[in-house]
DNA sequence: TATCAGGACTTTTTT
DNA sequence: AGTCCTGATA
């Protein structure tokens, strides 16, 4: 392997990288960046994981470490590397969750931990609700209530933060002066870790997270090992560490060798109130050391759109620093707007008109549109469902429950990428990029070695005797019989022992079960909807649907044109004026647009009092607002 | 059976 | 703030 001398590095598959970029990727030491919106963040990582890797900085032995809070955000980065890298290089970028990684930990020096705190083998992962937070303090609070400041630590506790800040900012093991926020702590982790005879231990993320750092802070060996095998750590998302995922990085890579490169954007910082930490990147320059670098470069938005998103930024931080953009307007007249309905028809109607004939006008297809929501997407859907209808466009609530599972997880899953991908080459679609994704997931999943030639070939053999089949079955008409025996044979195909084998994540507990039953439900629900196979696969995957989402669930996606719904005082309940986190949601929403973003204000469903700043901050951006004609109601 | 007061919940992710 | 559910009461 010859590596390439630093100074000659050239970025790979993009033009050229900012002056700060080129900066933060050739800095050394630890660092932090800050990347707005359209900054390239994924890219960044990206390139700086290809200048690690072929300058030999990061050397063949050695590893680096991507962490990021979802596991969608960490196959892209993983995806991005791959494109950007020789092969055998991606192979040591290691791109994985926060929660997968203490896992793994957890899993792995089992034995490292004190007999009290050592989870039964294998353990189950739960979710703390409120209410068992809730009924948990509760009896601590009978049965304790004579243990010293017992009683005032749980009138501090705060239920839906109890795990994420209370758990997650305190140490397992280290003595704390007071005796009551001890008590409750310890007794929070030993009744997950021994909730009965021969019974598994039931642990939540954040107890796994705790008992992970608790490994690496006092095993010597074990951290050791860490250090050395990733000699670099990147962490995206940072704007959304919570104290635990924070605590667990400094124990595991703070003060040492290791650098440590953090991503993310204050200003998008939306999920404080379910307990992220709001000072992650001071704390991380104190104790890192690190250097601070901000993107100013916007690869995304029109340099109108912008220009708007400065007004709102600036309202968050009055220092930030103004960001360019090379890109360029391509509508005519204005990229934003609000425009006012007296009720919810006049909004519906004006908006699927105005989409529909922008759709047309602009050659876009469905998805290059969103509908944004603050809260409730299933508000929405109805009433402007019904008015797309008249133009023959479709809404698609990519939230709506399915059984135990939603809509947008269920399709994130293996299980569903496998199923899908087995659909569409069953109905004949010639594409090579899905037979090489479904080839490399059946090999992965029939557990065949790249070197076992013989059984690779068999596997491929197999593969493509059922795609004939499939074929074959799928050249009838759609009928509910016929559907029903496509389902069956891909799942038989599949194989689910296979499945939980190849999976950790279907190994434990009832994902998998879940999962299939909420695949059946919708597939079911496709078929029933729809004439032909061709349709049902378009409804399945919802590819010419417009999608509806909260602002939460829009992070991180863009689109053409995004409209914004709901902007009053009804779906804002909760923001206080000049409230920073709920300027940040407002800036997430605006800043999803690269072409356009519409406001869409209606009279019946709240005042805007409340959330009069919104209207004030666009107003002073130079943003019109308009009352729609009640005339285009038909 | 109807009604009302009180409480939970709303923006999320993680194997 | 508004909606939905539950349990108590008439």
């Amino acid at each position: 392997m010859k590596f390439i001398q630093s100074e000659h590095w050239q970025p790979q598959g993009i033009d050229d990288l900012e002056p700060n970029a080129w900066q933060a990727l050739r800095r050394r030491e630890s660092i932090s960046v800050i990347a707005g919106p359209g900054a390239g963040k994924t890219e960044f990582l990206a390139q700086k994981a290809a200048y690690l890797l072929e300058t030999g900085l990061c050397p063949p032995n050695k590893k680096i470490l991507a962490i990021s809070f979802k596991t969608d955000a960490a196959k892209i980065l993983a995806d991005r590397v791959e494109k950007r890298c020789p092969e055998e290089l991606g192979s040591r970028f290691v791109s994985m969750t926060f929660d997968a990684f203490s896992k793994n930990i957890v899993d792995r020096f089992r034995m490292a931990l004190p007999p009290q705190w050592r989870p039964t083998k294998p353990y189950d992962v739960t979710f703390a609700t409120r209410q068992q937070i809730t009924c948990f303090l509760g009896r601590e609070r009978q049965k304790n209530s004579h243990i010293s400041g017992l009683l005032n630590a749980i009138a501090r506790i705060n239920p839906i933060t109890f795990e994420s800040t209370f758990v997650g900012s305190r140490r397992l093991g280290l003595a704390s002066n007071d005796i009551g926020e001890r008590t409750l702590y310890d007794n929070w982790l030993s009744e997950q870790v021994s909730c009965g005879d021969e019974e598994p231990s039931q642990l939540t993320f954040m107890t796994i997270n705790r008992l992970a750092e608790y490994i690496i802070r006092t095993n010597d060996h074990v951290r050791r090992a860490l250090r050395a095998t990733y000699p670099y750590v990147f962490v995206d998302e940072f704007q959304d560490t919570t104290y635990g995922q924070y605590d667990f990085l400094l124990s595991a890579f703070g003060y040492s060798e290791t650098t440590v490169t953090v991503v993310g954007d204050y200003k998008q910082r939306i999920m404080g109130w379910a307990g992220a930490r709001g000072d992650a990147f001071h704390q991380f320059e104190a104790d890192f050391s690190a250097q601070r670098y901000s993107l100013l470069l916007n690869h995304r938005s029109s340099p109108e759109l912008v220009r708007i998103q400065h007004v709102i930024a600036q309202a968050i931080d009055h220092e930030v620093r103004e960001v360019q953009t090379s890109n360029h307007s391509q509508v005519s007249g204005d990229a934003a707007w609000i425009c006012f309905s007296r009720n919810v028809d006049h909004e519906a109607s004006y908006l699927a008109q105005w989409i529909a004939s922008d759709m047309r006008s602009r050659s876009l297809n469905p998805r290059d549109y969103s509908v944004l929501v603050r809260q409730r997407p299933e508000d929405y859907e109805e009433q402007l469902s019904s008015y797309l209808t008249q133009y023959g466009l479709r809404l698609r609530n990519e939230s709506v429950k399915i059984g135990k599972t939603t809509l947008q997880d269920l399709l994130a899953e293996e299980l569903t990428i496998l199923f899908t991908n087995l659909l569409r080459l069953g109905l004949g679609h010639r594409n090579a990029q899905v037979w090489n994704q479904l080839s490399a997931d059946v090999q992965l999943l029939r557990n065949t070695t790249p070197e076992d030639d013989k059984a690779l070939r068999q596997v491929e053999r197999r593969l493509a005797l059922f795609i004939s089949e499939l074929k074959e079955l799928m050249r009838q008409s759609l009928t509910p019989d016929n559907a029903r025996l496509v389902f069956e044979r891909i799942i038989t195909f599949i194989d689910l022992n296979d499945l939980r084998k190849t999976f950790a994540r279907y190994a434990t507990g009832d994902l998998l079960e879940i999962n299939l039953t909420a695949l059946e439900e919708f597939f079911t629900n496709c078929v029933d909807t729809q004439s032909s196979w061709e349709n049902f696969l378009e409804e399945f995957e919802g590819t010419n649907q417009i999608p509806l989402m909260t602002i939460h669930k829009s992070k991180g996606l863009e689109f053409d044109t995004t409209i914004f719904m709901g902007i009053d005082d009804n779906a804002w309940w909760s923001y206080r004026p000049g409230d920073s986190e709920g300027l940040s949601t407002f800036f997430v929403a605006l800043s999803r647009a690269k072409q356009r973003a519409i406001f869409s204000y209606c009279q019946q469903r709240g005042q805007r009092a409340n959330v009069a700043d919104f209207y004030a901050l666009l107003e002073a951006a130079g943003v019109q607002e308009y009352v729609i004609p009640p005339s285009v109601v038909s």
